[in-house]
DNA sequence: AAATGATATGTAATAACATAACATTTTTGG
DNA sequence: CCAAAAATGTTATGTTATTACATATCATTT
């Protein structure tokens, strides 16, 4: 895959091809403070006329595609990008905080380096990186 | 949880208080060439009388305390651990091959300052990182 | 307008991963 | 030996994710 478009088309306008359902998604993890389920999704927009996990989990994998959404492996649940960590890269990592849940998309260019050299070093042809740092944010230490 | 213990006694010998399960489970991981999801753990010690997911679960957390096996986050997955790598410290990361599937565990010491000063910057009280390479391996390249 | 092709959506069923609750047995240490 | 703690067995359930197939929507061409 390598480092994913901007979110913004050469217009200027936010993701134009974004459908009924895409839109829908990330309106709610966006308006989240917490990380989602793609199950917790599925229940809060019952109302929207959601019925099955399916309608959930093809608009995230769009939206992870486009770089608008992230997985977060060690919680099996997604997070909306934070625009500035990730307008360019991929993110390099993302901290999480056992009490209070907030999740912080890192994009730290050293990291990514020195992912890329480890893996150079082993004649590793690196395609994708999962860095998730478990503990208590500043505010819940 | 911090750095875990080796995985010797004092006497040397290796692991006394394991039991029968637990050996039984790491014994399948220890003769894998790729990691195992619980399931398959299951299917692969029907034989000796397991019946249950959850007795491959505990067993599984246990060894994972004793930090004799790591979850694959990413795979939902488990891997035995490679002694020279872990011996000591908690693993730094996991290189995993999309190919031919083998993991390989690393001791990064310079990656694992880095990370911990990346959530001393923020702050950040860390607990446990999770840090997992996917690509393809020097072999499969 | 009708036909086509590509993409998106709807729906049911099932697979895959993980834990809760409770009974029983085994191990450990006084 | 005996009581406490740990491990095990078993059933049921909860949670996360995918397969398979039907239908709808939209842009383009005929």
């Amino acid at each position: 895959m390598g480092p994913h478009l901007p979110h913004a088309n050469s217009n200027g306008e936010p993701h134009p091809a974004l459908k009924k359902n895409q839109k829908l998604v990330r309106d709610v993890l966006v308006a989240s403070s917490a990380p989602l389920s793609a199950y917790s999704i599925l229940d809060l927009l019952r109302d929207e006329g959601f019925r099955a996990p399916l309608q959930v989990y093809r608009a995230l994998d769009k939206l992870m595609e486009l770089g608008l959404v992230h997985k977060l492996e060690s919680l099996n649940a997604f997070v909306a990008c934070s625009h500035e960590a990730c307008e360019v890269n991929e993110p390099a990592a993302f901290m999480i905080c056992e009490v209070c849940e907030s999740v912080r998309e890192l994009g730290d260019i050293q990291l990514a380096d020195h992912l890329g050299k480890l893996a150079a070093n082993h004649n590793f042809a690196l395609k994708h990186t999962t860095v998730e740092l478990h503990g208590r944010c500043k505010n819940c230490a």
